[in-house]
DNA sequence: AAGGTGGTCAATAATTTATGCTTCAATGGA
DNA sequence: TCCATTGAAGCATAAATTATTGACCACCTT
């Protein structure tokens, strides 16, 4: 794995500190090649033993390690920037919509990387078990309702009944009813508001499973998990960030409902059901 | 030049340790990686000093030079003899997710073929003359209010007064009150809704400007258009094509935002101004 | 054979890396 | 609110790695 794209993909749950580094190196990563670790902790303000730390948590056995590892990357031309790309004329990459689309699959590249497949299956598993014996309940606020509302959309066209709410106090009512065998799907991006804690520790206290999209930072909402999604975008634009930050979430979102979908024919022949019906209404 | 290919050329004018030395690099690169150079001298049964001056004589800085850059040539592949092949598991190609980007990168591509520069510049243009002078409508049944809601979210953020709407009477009732240089986004992925279309052309009626954002299809809806955004997304899978509809779409929208965005100092301060409003409304 | 040359190594100096230990700040709970 | 706990960061230092020095030896030249 690019050391790059692991650092990127990290980022967001690192300390201050060690988020300098970070930046430091995937700015400065051919620099890397003659910086010892005391030069670098020099060039930042900090101590060798915090770029020493560093690596170790990001799982190098030490900085020549890591130093050797992104030697690799930049040779690959592996900067996690471009994954492939033959660059050959009319290479998009340098047009604006295809820059930004390299960002985003940078973002989703972090993302996947975070998210193991085990995670994703067992969420997938988790909500069609509930869809088949219980209910699902989605919420999220402001920005986050609308990834809510789109994946509630998705589950419900799947014959998943979904219970979806956009704000806390209608949620706090719903939940009320909430039991062992189903599950509450929470989107918030930075995972600190109190409403959404305060139903996550009721819903679970009701036996029922909870599972938190947030970023990838150590957020409270996140603790109460039974399952967490993680996502991970970034970007220095205010205007790219949330950019970034959707097209991860959906396609990791994507992932949980192609599983959904995959090899369960019923729900396959549900979805078939559901949009002809939907054509037909819409036609006429 | 690489490593690799320098020592080769030196072998024959080397003396024997040098010779030892030289084998073991050239037969052995990739161990190099966790070996030291009292390691390696061990390996071959000389000293350590003599290893550090083979790397000196060959015109590194020293052994962990050499060592970089024996890990650069591995990773490029570039052993100066055959192609080693070391590319081994971990291309996302053939996982689940990475096949559904692929397919994703491919609808946004053809999208982006078939929607010139032009256009989507015309219609920031139109939106952020709106934006400034008049209203924006928005409007998407079903699936389409996701992206419709999506979109008028951020242009909120960005001080662009929208009026969104989910349904065809609310709609109807707002829009008769828009006038010229009000623009109405209509958002319909089959472009063949009777009421959208009614609405649409009461709109131009009002001298209004409208925008569709239809599947790249011959549709009633698509030819009500001042300006039409179109998307092309396909798979025979019925549960893939809604994700590459909604990603293609959505790349293309944010095209949009981000010219929106750019170059418009007051917009970027404005989103600024109201992404900190939120956070804080949010965090406490 | 004496003197020179180049190569190797052991010893050691110099540098670089890794690790304890301490302090401090933030967090959560009684 | 206060205290215990945790974790991050730095300092000091141990450990390791790397680089240099100088001694020794083999071989070559004259």
């Amino acid at each position: 794995m690019s050391p790059l794209v692991k650092i990127r993909s990290e980022r967001d749950q690192m300390s201050a500190v060690e988020r300098r580094i970070a930046d430091f190196v995937l700015e400065n990563a051919q620099l890397l090649r003659d910086y010892s670790s005391q030069q670098l902790a020099n060039a930042l303000g900090i101590s060798q033993s915090s770029v020493v730390k560093f690596t170790q948590k990001l799982g190098f056995k030490g900085y020549p390690d890591l130093k050797y590892s992104v030697g690799e990357a930049i040779a690959r031309a592996d900067n996690g920037d471009a994954p492939e790309e033959a660059t050959a004329a009319g290479d998009p990459g340098d047009t604006p919509a295809g820059q930004l689309w390299r960002r985003k699959s940078e973002a989703e590249e972090a993302t996947r990387l975070i998210n193991p497949p085990e995670t994703i299956r067992a969420v997938a598993a988790a909500i069609g078990q509930a869809g088949r014996a219980g209910k699902v309940f989605i919420i999220g606020l402001g920005e986050d309702d609308i990834y809510a509302r789109n994946f509630a959309l998705r589950l419900s066209l799947l014959g998943i009944l979904t219970v979806h709410n956009f704000d806390t106090a209608r949620m706090t009512a719903n939940v009320s009813v909430a039991g062992p065998g189903d599950v509450l799907l929470v989107f918030s991006e930075h995972g600190n508001h109190p409403a959404l804690c305060k139903i996550s520790r009721y819903f679970r206290e009701r036996r029922g499973q909870v599972i938190t999209v947030t970023r990838h930072t150590a957020n409270p909402l996140r603790t109460l998990a039974d399952i967490a999604l993680l996502v991970s975008a970034h970007d220095e634009r205010p205007y790219i960030q949330p950019l970034l930050y959707q097209s991860a979430l959906q396609h990791l979102l994507d992932g949980v409902f192609v599983l959904l979908c995959e090899g369960h024919d019923d729900r396959h022949a549900q979805l078939l059901a559901n949009l002809e019906r939907i054509q037909s209404m819409l036609e006429p």
